[in-house]
DNA sequence: CATATTGGTGTCAGTGACTGACAGACGTCA
DNA sequence: TGACGTCTGTCAGTCACTGACACCAATATG
């Protein structure tokens, strides 16, 4: 998931170096009026280096949230049973007691909040979490990623957890989410979906998920 | 929110044009192999023009989608008073009946599940949808449209919708979306959400609406 | 100790989306 | 006819991102 420092003290500092520089960059002058070769300049190295280490302008904004989702994913897969819910919250809960201030994520927060077309990238990042949460969701529940009921359960729990955060962080990270995401939550009930195979689907695929 | 054609014959024919021809090399190369000059030229217009009719390559794709979802909102608006999941289930099953098979939208889907990065894309694009839909709520609940519930309430529908629609056009798109809509939003309890005043917000910022 | 291998890097040339500026073509209306 | 607004082409430029090749340092291997 993350990465494995074989041998590189270099690799893992010169990441590094490129995304302190980076984030302090946007902050100061806007995502948009930053570009990638000044990044590279500012951190020492050349444009080249810097989309060897992130796919993208956005994947070094985004380098962050990603570790974080990883982390929520295994507080997740901790919980006890009971509703997907309540071990939702509980793992939000969890998180937010580790990092109860994030200096970075507060960062990232203020830069994508103040530029819209990141607001939109940062859905697209979502897919991701939204697959692991499937997978987590299906698990649960001894039945396939791909189960109809799964996907709604999960797309739904990711774009409420969005909410909560935003509203969160644009409070400026004051209290705690937990409030906020046991409220959110309340409005999903998820004992209200059978998690049985998909209706219209008389016979499922047979071993063969489909790519999505 | 649409087009006026003011005096425009031309420019709708040559936005059409740019549309059918881009739609067609997308299908039959790959969204990523097609550039946007091939476009422009298919269409016999320059490559300055195709961007002065669409903001991007993107939008050139999803122009239609987003007129289905202007059209969308229009039909949630004429839903009569009652649960908001309710109203959001009928507008579906009307949005059906006047377009039980709609080809260019088929054909959108199929580009955009073939490839990754368009999915996430679509996610991006949703932003604006759901603000649509948050003004919706609010006015329904007769609040400010950012409030905490509403944004809630706004996320989780869209993200229900888009798992939905997906669904069924992935069954290539038959049948009918409502008996997946309604099983979709049996996980969504609008009536357990107050829509009161966002807690831990003693004093709503006077008349200063956040930006969003 | 010499040599092969590996990993991080720089350089360079290129592609492709997108933009600003300017100018020409065309229709409309006074 | 002439002013005006709209649609358009051309051109030069920016910027994210990529492939190919070479370089250098550390480590492994003879």
């Amino acid at each position: 998931m993350t990465e494995s420092p074989t041998t590189g003290v270099r690799r893992t500092n010169t990441r590094q170096r490129l995304f302190d520089v980076g984030l302090e960059l946007f902050a100061r002058r806007g995502y948009d009026d930053v570009t990638t070769e000044e990044i590279a300049a500012a951190a020492g190295v050349s444009q080249r280096t810097l989309f060897r280490h992130f796919a993208s302008k956005l994947d070094l904004l985004f380098a962050d949230a990603d570790v974080a989702t990883d982390e929520f994913t295994e507080l997740l897969y901790r919980q006890p049973p009971g509703p997907v819910t309540d071990a939702v919250l509980a793992a939000i809960a969890e998180q937010q007691r580790s990092l109860p201030l994030d200096e970075t994520a507060a960062i990232v927060a203020r830069i994508v909040n103040e530029t819209p077309s990141l607001e939109e990238a940062r859905r697209g990042y979502e897919r991701r979490f939204e697959q692991t949460l499937a997978e987590w969701i299906a698990q649960r529940h001894a039945v396939r990623p791909d189960n109809f009921d799964v996907r709604v359960l999960a797309a739904v729990l990711v774009a409420a957890r969005r909410v909560c955060v935003n509203e969160w962080q644009a409070a400026t990270g004051v209290g705690s989410v937990v409030p906020l995401a046991s409220r959110a939550l309340s409005a999903i009930d998820d004992e209200a979906l059978s998690f049985s195979p998909t209706i219209d689907r008389s016979a499922p695929p047979p071993p063969s998920g489909r790519a999505d």
